[in-house]
RNA sequence: GGGAGCAUAGCUCAGCUGGGAGAGCAUCUGCCUUACAAGCAGGGGGUCAUAGGUUCGAGCCCUAUUGUUCCCACCA
């Protein structure tokens, strides 16, 4: 097949996805001869279109497990998508609205079924957009929270924690959505600094003229009041410790009560206490034993208990509050206050701490062991200082509110008992009550946080509660990758339950990476409209492209900018292989190629072979280390500088030729090197390396089911690598020279040598000849034998003078040479620095010495002769 | 309030366990050299934030300072 001048990815990404699909290439078996690698894919929302986000996500995953499965394990990346209860239900909800229904015109059956619908709709282009990313994904396993088998292993889970006693059921402080009206556990809290006031309000003391002033940031809360706590330390109000107050507005009697929780030196250092508004208020009321009144409805507005206020959403209530309080001479004073308010992080509106029942998972017991397993390294984090986020959070732990007043979701498996009350929690459907028999039993109308399903996900896909076969041979699984924003939803959570329901942790490392921002390292959001769309990239650069410029270079766990150059760049680089390659099968085309341990290697078949080993060394060894992003820009490097500028240009001589079994010696090396450097490349960029692998001769199969190559100590080479590089140091000396006068690199020169190492110049004369456009070489004892006004330079090892006749500008000459001369007098002072440093001979490693001392020796030797061609010209 | 990261060329960033400062982009010079102008060759450009310390030796380790980003907590 012919290939095109340019690389044009469109042409032939799609063709070569379907062809792996339809090859069975994704699908992991389960082997015994084989060791096993799993990932588990963070499942994306079905709500979601693919962003930068999951770009980078995935392409790292595919990288790894592809670098494994050519590593040669069964490698199993099991896909899936989850049901995204809260923000799948906020789109539908809003979907309906402008059909101008709500979730009670249409009823829960109805809404489900829309859900469906969606998620048919939905949870399939997302897939659909992975693919174009090139994962290889096993898709018989595609997995989904809410399907069948999830589902089962969520009833299992929630059925056993309630039978151990880890999941109970309470009325306490949780955090309220009043638009999605549900509740919310603590991580799906929000806090943004919002510019507020601090309104100062006198409660009377009863039979009194006294007041008790008390701040607050939430004067609509009052209504609620059933205390004022003072410290218990704090002079000013010791006198007043046990009295009562009554309250402004509604003329309830309250009592002043002592509690370490409040700051003497905040507000006013008396502090209302609204135990069902507030978290703090809630705790200091248990241990006073304080009436708990909610004055709140669930959408936010006031209820009957706020008397007057009644129906009033919160807001008004607090403006209308304060007004009164001012008619009534209650307000001393306001001051403004900047303080940090808790928002929904679906749906952005402010939170209202409420006290309500809910459903909840006991942490502290499931934390203990989860936090052992990371702190003996079973489970690493790299980079490793993410441990201590989740160090941090996991011993900080707060039981997990798991209900939530949807529809969408798995909804708890407790049925109460109409008659009886008795509350059952069975994993099979309840239609008699266990205890009276009665029949009028209700489950309970809420589902579970979507973080509940999701934390079983490396056991729940691969068959738990059963002990398939997948289960016993996929899991645990390898490694976790994910951004580091969802340790606390989903890494840490994910720990504790695998220990906790198989006994085994579910994952031996996490790898966290960065998030992906815009040209000026802003995050990117809808808001800002400064997103870049990554289907838009692959349609235009093809996602080679797209997955290059997302892990080159990129250091662990570190954020990246993306930038048009960025994608130019990586789009550059594709070219770039395809052209190498187009050149080594253009040369290679109706030659017989042979092996190359059966060619007669020259030295630079001999350089390029030992370049090749050493990025096979570390490749593989960045790859074990997850360094992705440092493999890649050392396949970079190695396929640019080493295989492109200096090789490639280096087989010309041979190639345009006329002797034939050089020809065929070079092509086979050619392709050689070719081959294995696409193998390198391909878990990066798979498209194009299986693009042109499928068009070299005598390749078999695909690259993707190919073995990753290996380094072999035998292809080192390093006599000859270094006579290369002699080479190369001459090409680049005449190159430089014809820079220097501004002669055009074409113009031919000679070349005059003087050496000792006469093989060297030898072998190396048809590449200096063809690199540097030099007519002839010749080797001479003595300069004085030229007659020709010359350029001259001296390296280790080789004095070589170009003639350049008129183009010789003597003091311009000079004055380069006193350049050479600065240079290498500042390496002689580095090292007859070191050298002369006693401490630095006595203590520094022995060859470290000998290697200074024998640079040294050659520097001053190149000083010497350097100050020599000076004289000459002077 | 607690914690973490970052500070290296004009820009974006690499720099492994301490042993002669790197890349890409940008810039300048010269090249349409039969794989590639999405290219080739050559050049310029850095007190590695600051101040101390450890060491024979510090971009790298320690301490402090400054600037910056983020996470957690949530004094009403």
């Amino acid at each position: 097949m012919e290939m095109s001048k340019t690389y044009n990815p469109i042409e032939f990404e799609k063709r070569i996805y379907s062809d792996w699909e339809n090859s069975g290439c994704f699908t992991a078996k389960v082997d015994k001869n084989k060791l096993p690698f799993t990932i588990v894919i963070p499942p994306p929302n079905i709500t979601g279109q693919l962003h930068m986000g999951h770009a980078l996500n995935d392409t790292l995953q595919d990288t790894l497990i592809r670098f494994k499965r050519m590593q040669g394990y069964s490698a199993l990346w099991l896909p899936g998508t989850d049901h995204a209860s809260i923000a799948t239900e906020v789109k539908i909800v809003e979907q309906m609205a402008s059909e101008g229904l709500t979730k009670k015109d249409i009823g829960r059956d109805g809404f489900l079924e829309r859900a469906w619908k969606w998620k048919e709709k939905y949870g399939g282009r997302i897939v659909e957009q992975l693919k174009s990313m090139g994962v290889s994904c096993d898709w018989s396993r595609l997995a989904f929270t809410m399907d069948e088998k999830c589902s089962k292993a969520v009833k299992e889970v929630f059925v056993n924690l309630y039978n151990k006693g880890l999941i109970y059921q309470g009325d306490r402080i949780i955090n309220w959505c009043p638009d999605c009206k549900t509740a919310l556990s603590d991580a799906e809290v929000e806090y943004v600094e919002k510019d507020s006031f601090l309104w100062y309000i006198k409660y009377p003391v009863k039979d009194s003229d006294e007041y008790l002033v008390v701040a607050t940031t939430r004067p609509e809360t009052m209504l609620g009041d059933t205390a004022v706590a003072v410290n218990p330390k704090d002079k000013r109000f010791a006198n007043l410790i046990g009295k009562m107050l009554v309250l402004p507005l509604i003329n309830k009697e309250i009592p002043v009560v002592a509690d370490e929780y409040v700051e003497m030196d905040f507000g006013t250092g008396a502090v209302k206490i609204t135990p069902a508004h507030d978290p703090n208020d809630f705790e200091v009321g248990l241990r006073h034993n304080l009436e708990v009144i909610r004055v709140m409805n669930d959408d936010g507005t006031m209820n009957e208990l706020a008397g007057e206020y009644n129906g009033l959403p919160s807001l008004e209530a607090r403006e209308k509050i304060v007004e009164d309080l001012k008619a009534l001479g209650l307000l001393e004073k306001i001051e403004p206050l900047k303080h940090n308010v808790g928002h929904c992080y679906r749906c952005h509106h402010q939170v209202e701490p409420i006290v309500s029942k809910q459903w909840f998972v006991k942490m502290e017991p499931l934390a203990k062991p989860a936090i052992d397993v990371v702190r003996k390294k079973s489970i690493t984090f790299s980079p490793n200082r993410f441990s201590k986020i989740y160090f941090n959070w996991m011993e900080n732990i707060k039981d997990w509110c798991i209900s939530r007043q949807l529809w969408w979701g798995h909804r708890i498996p407790a049925y109460y008992c109409q008659d009886c009350g008795e509350t059952i929690v069975s994993k099979e459907d309840v239609k008699v009550c266990t205890k009276c028999g009665s029949t009028n039993v209700k489950q309970d109308e809420d589902v579970l946080d979507t973080w509940f399903s999701s934390a079983l996900w490396p056991f729940s896909t691969l068959g738990y509660p059963d002990m398939t076969e997948d289960l016993k041979y996929f899991y645990p699984t390898d490694v976790l990758v994910t951004a580091y924003d969802i340790i606390f939803f989903w890494v840490a959570r994910m720990i504790f339950s695998g220990i906790e329901h198989m006994g085994r942790i579910p994952f031996k490392d996490v790898l966290i990476h960065g998030i992906v921002r815009d040209s000026q390292g802003r995050k990117m959001s809808k808001s800002l409209g400064n997103g870049i769309d990554p289907l838009e990239i692959i349609d235009k650069h093809g996602a080679d492209t797209l997955r290059f410029s997302l892990m080159n270079g990129v250091a662990a766990g570190s954020d990246t900018r993306f930038s048009d150059e960025k994608i130019e760049g990586s789009r550059n680089f594709m070219n770039k292989i395809w052209n190498a390659s187009r050149f080594v099968l253009m040369n290679a085309e109706g030659k017989k190629l042979r092996s190359i341990d059966k060619c007669d290697l020259t030295i630079v078949d001999k350089w390029i072979i030992s370049r090749l080993n050493k990025t096979i060394r570390n490749v593989t060894t960045k790859m074990e280390k997850f360094e992705m992003g440092l493999a890649l820009s050392s396949l970079y490097d190695f396929v640019w500088s080493d295989f492109c500028d200096w090789y490639i240009e280096l087989t010309k001589p041979v190639l345009y030729g006329n002797d034939e079994n050089k020809i065929i010696n070079t092509v086979s090396v050619l392709v050689h090197v070719l081959t294995e450097t696409l193998k390198l490349l391909h878990p990066f960029v798979p498209f194009i390396t299986e693009e042109i692998y499928q068009n070299i001769p005598k390749t078999k199969g695909k690259i993707m089911l190919s073995e990753f190559p290996r380094y072999n100590t035998k292809n080192n080479f390093s006599r000859y690598v270094a006579r290369v590089e002699d080479i190369m140091g001459i090409i680049k000396t005449v190159r430089n020279i014809k820079a220097t006068v501004k002669a055009p690199p074409s113009k031919k020169v000679k070349l005059y040598v003087k050496t000792n190492e006469k093989t060297t110049i030898k072998q190396g004369a048809i590449y200096i000849e063809k690199l540097a456009n030099v007519s002839g070489i010749e080797f001479i004892e003595d300069k004085a034998q030229l007659t020709e006004k010359t350029m001259s330079q001296v390296l280790d090892g080789f004095e070589i003078y170009i003639p350049l006749g008129e183009l010789v500008d003597t003091d311009k000459e000079i004055e380069r040479l006193n350049g050479e001369i600065k240079k290498v007098e500042q390496e002689i002072a580095r090292a007859s620095g070191k050298l002369s440093n006693a401490g630095f001979l006595a203590k520094a490693p022995k060859n470290l010495v000998n290697e200074e001392r024998e640079k040294l020796n050659s520097y001053l030797e190149i000083r010497s002769k350097l100050e020599k061609e000076l004289k000459e010209l002077m």
